[in-house]
DNA sequence: ACAGCTTCTTAAGATATCTTAATTTTTAAG
DNA sequence: CTTAAAAATTAAGATATCTTAAGAAGCTGT
């Protein structure tokens, strides 16, 4: 809990009666590692943080292949904002790669302390914000790099990350087999 | 402006004070085809809106190709949201593909109606959720989809623009040689 | 109506990436 | 520890997409 409060705390000020209210509105999950925090077709009804641990957000096309939208370790949010802002079925999965403690908070919930708490609206926005920024530069990147420039800027980007998960996720990431991966990996060597 | 006025009214209500002082902080921009909005490098410090013609956002990669990141026709919204949010240097331009009218709010002004317009707030926090959820589709689209299926997918969702921006554009959209999508196009035929 | 520019098409050869399948290495469970 | 499961590597052949180059078609301004 503290890990969230900093993390909101590193954007908006918060009161230690904000504080309390928020704590109020926050429920804890434990996961095993591979259990599904989130499933296909199901609506995202929780703003979620990660206490602890390491998810992702993953898709399957149509001819079963596995597509990871995003990781996610401690101190990171992690969502299908298309389906929770949508109320929409979400398009894919959320699934935790290490036994992992996440909060949230219902969305009735949230709205609620965006009436009384404008700091954590703000908040809200911002992270919305931010994710739009970091979608973006992931799509220009994506078409104006090449899979080796790509993987490098991942490397750089998140070695935090490219060490606890699988080398295979890494590729599905990035969009690539993991056999190319493997391959590229060798001649930069 | 009425289609502005419009646009927003579609989201949020906005009494007809509200809507005078909106006017006041829009300011209108005549381009010809061919003129840029925004160069790369500048900072983007307005909210555009296109009352009418058709603009594109696009990236020049380091061998001097270009991709488009977005098109935009009258009633949209286009900007290089990254660098309006960050005040960093844009990474694109923006550019007319018709003799185009675009309105715009710079920031600053924006910021002031944000206090005391709680609903032009609440719309442009709707604006960017929106836009972050067609920019997430997008991105699964690419990781999970063919380029026939993405071409289509265009089609269908944009069949006014195709038809107003030449082939070799859609082609840049979706992230293809024109010499590809037009082989594309002859087997769908 | 013409000239020049822009866009689209065609096709051949080059390159990047994928698929498949077998092998090795690493990790996790009993 | 041992063994089974998971992950990573290797390599060969297949496929998708790109590059280059040339020509055809369409549009625009004078």
């Amino acid at each position: 809990m503290d890990l969230l409060l900093q993390n909101i705390r590193n954007e908006v000020s918060l009161s230690e009666d904000d504080a309390k209210e928020l704590q109020q509105a926050v429920t804890s999950v434990s996961l095993k590692k591979k259990d599904i925090l989130l499933f296909k077709g199901e609506v995202s009804n929780y703003m979620r943080f990660i206490d602890q641990g390491c998810l992702r957000a993953y898709y399957i096309d149509n001819s079963g292949n596995e597509h990871i939208l995003q990781f996610g370790i401690e101190g990171w949010w992690i969502n299908d904002l298309h389906s929770y802002l949508t109320q929409q079925p979400a398009q894919g999965f959320i699934q935790a790669l290490e036994d992992s403690q996440v909060l949230q908070i219902h969305r009735d919930r949230l709205e609620v302390l965006f009436s009384n708490i404008p700091s954590i609206e703000r908040f809200f926005r911002l992270k919305i914000q931010s994710g739009y920024v970091a979608l973006q530069e992931r799509t220009i990147h994506s078409l104006t790099k090449t899979s080796e420039e790509r993987y490098l800027d991942f490397r750089n980007k998140y070695r935090n990350i490219e060490q606890r998960v699988p080398q295979y996720m890494v590729a599905s990431y990035l969009g690539l087999t993991p056999e190319h991966l493997s391959s590229l990996r060798k001649t930069l060597l």
